[in-house]
DNA sequence: CTACATGCAAATGCTTTGCAACCTA
DNA sequence: TAGGTTGCAAAGCATTTGCATGTAG
């Protein structure tokens, strides 16, 4: 197995997880570089984004992957969900009911006008996880 | 209200189309690019990607908006869904109790090794649902 | 000391856009 | 004929990376 790697506590480090802590509104790294750079002028961009990719190894903060602009396309113009391959990023279709009454859950819980929802299911495709036994087991700790 | 635009079906609408259909692995825009290419070697990428816009508004076709893409960080580790505001992007969490079980719909279903799952609302927030009365009830049409 | 980290700038990768020419209804 | 559409190239934009320098352990 690969030998650990020993991370740094760093000042630019230690203040995006301090300026992270004290977001509420689940900030992009801009937002982040911005308030970071309140306090430390000189912070790059990179370092940022570095920072943001280690501390959520380390399982310090969470990165939220959401939805966002295009990726896919499919033909199939019905509600259905899918399941994704972490490793080589094939797309299937997730044989799962739609969850038609997911949202009531949240009338009255939100302040929100809902839309709608999605959901995606995240795993290895065959070949993949042949190739890739421990992965799984790594990701399953995340 | 706006005045309708009308559509006109063009040799490079119709190929990318058929080519999507011929697909059923969800392609992104670059694959259904080299598709159609194959069969009129000077389309653009360019029309490639208007075309899908065009497509899916018209519902001729699904734009699968994949996780992944939108990258926001959270510093609470904990397993949550959050609801994102398709106006200004806001993004909060969402108060819908984890679905444990939903995977286990998945066992023996699929041929994935399957890893986890991602579930996002999606909505106005309240000052984009009093600015734009009408557009969730568009969107609702989806 | 040394491997990890930083700042800077350039390079990605994917998607969008401006524009002049073109073509569908 | 009008207004949507195309090919091309350039522009955007968020994120990543190469590199020389800096520094935590």
């Amino acid at each position: 197995m690969p030998q650990k790697k020993t991370y740094r506590m760093t000042p630019q480090r230690k203040l995006i997880l301090e300026e992270l802590r004290k977001l509420n509104n689940h900030p992009g790294a801009d937002e982040i570089y911005e308030a970071v750079r309140k306090r430390l002028p000189r912070v790059s961009l990179g370092t940022v984004y570095r920072n943001l990719d280690i501390l959520s190894e380390l399982g310090e903060i969470q990165r939220l992957e959401l939805s966002g602009t295009i990726n896919r396309f499919d033909w199939d113009t019905k509600k259905h969900y899918h399941i994704r391959c972490m490793e080589c990023g094939r797309v299937e279709n997730a044989p799962v009911a739609p969850l038609n009454q997911i949202e009531d859950e949240l009338y009255g819980a939100t302040v929100y006008t809902i839309i709608g929802h999605r959901l995606e299911f995240l795993g290895l495709c065959p070949a993949c996880s042949k190739k890739n036994a421990p992965y799984e087991q790594l990701e399953q700790s995340n």
